[in-house]
DNA sequence: CGCCGCATGTCAGTCTTCTGACATGAGCAA
DNA sequence: TTGCTCATGTCAGAAGACTGACATGCGGCG
C-alpha cells in the first residue's frame, strides 16, 4: 500500500512499475525487431522522422531521448544503410534536414506493423480503460515537468 | 486516436507515453540524488537490497532490470564505497550472499525520502486514481509476459 | 550412479551512450 | 552595428552496460 514508511516499497511502488513495464515493452520490441534486422533505436528514429520529415538531428534526438550526439552516430548508420539521407548543408539556421528515403520507408512499415501488435498485446482487453490509462500517464508527465 | 492506421501516432501511443514518462522520472531521480553523490543505479541496488537482505548478485540485477555482469561492478563499486558487504563464500549454492551495512542504510534512507518525494510530486492530484493508475499498469505487464 | 539442464559468478572484449568542449549561425535587444 | 543568448553540429574521451564465454554447484531423471 507504499505506506508512509521507511523507504520505498518496490512490489507495489508506481515508479518501480513504470520501469517494469517499459522495460518488458523494451524487451518485446527488441525481441520482434531483431528478425528484422533493426533495433528499438532504429525503429524510433525511423518512425519519428516518417510523422515530421525534415526534422533536424537535434529534434530527433528529443524525440528519442537520447543525446544529440548520440543521435549523430545512429544518423551515420540510418545513413549508410540507405534509410535516410541528411541535407548536404543547413536549410535555414543550422539544423540540417534528414529525410527518411524510400527504402527507409519499406523498411519502416514492416517495422512499425510488428511494434504495433506488441503495444495491442500490452493494451489487450483494456477496452476503454486504454483513455484512462493514457489520460493518467499524461497528468503524471505533467506533473513531473512542473 | 491511434487509428489502424500506417505507423504508430506517437503523441498518443501508450508506449511512448510510458517512455515519456519513464524517461522524465529517471531524470528527475538523478536530480534529486545528484546532491547525494549517488546514482539511480546504485540507489535502486541499495532499496532492493534492504527489502531482500541477503540476496545474490543475480537476484539483484533481475530486480534493477540489469544484467548480472553490470551488477557484478556495480557491487564492487558500493563495496568499495563501503555502503554493502559479499559473503566471501557461497551460502549454499553458488550464490554469495550480499547485505546492507549501517552506512549503507544510513545513505538510503535520506536518498529513498528524496525519491519518495519525487513520486509523491508524480502522483500529486491523482488521488484513488492512483490506484487505478497501479491496477493498469499491472495488467499491461501480465499483458506482456504472456 | 551418471548425465543433463539450469542458475550463478566471473573474466574479457565490444558497443552504445553520455559528458565535455568548441565553433557556427539565428534571433533579439541595447 | 555590437553583444548576448540559444540551438545546433561535431569531435574527442570517458563511463556504463551489454554480449560471449567458461567454470562451478545444485537438482532432477534415466
Amino acid at each position: 500500500m507504499e505506506r508512509t514508511e521507511q523507504g520505498v516499497d518496490l512490489p507495489t511502488s508506481v515508479g518501480y512499475l513504470l520501469k517494469e513495464v517499459a522495460t518488458a515493452l523494451r524487451a518485446e520490441m527488441e525481441r520482434v525487431l531483431r528478425p528484422l534486422s533493426m533495433t528499438v533505436t532504429h525503429y524510433s528514429c525511423l518512425e519519428l522522422l516518417a510523422q515530421r520529415p525534415g526534422a533536424s538531428s537535434s529534434q530527433l534526438a528529443r524525440g528519442t531521448f537520447v543525446t544529440r550526439q548520440s543521435m549523430h552516430v545512429l544518423l551515420q548508420t540510418l545513413e549508410r544503410e540507405g534509410h535516410v539521407v541528411r541535407a548536404t548543408e543547413p536549410g535555414g539556421g543550422r539544423a540540417m534536414p534528414v529525410e527518411i528515403t524510400a527504402e527507409g520507408r519499406r523498411r519502416l512499415a514492416v517495422a512499425s506493423a510488428a511494434v504495433r501488435s506488441v503495444e495491442a498485446r500490452m493494451l489487450d482487453g483494456l477496452g476503454d480503460d486504454e483513455a484512462t490509462l493514457r489520460a493518467l500517464l499524461q497528468r503524471c508527465r505533467a506533473s513531473l515537468r512542473g
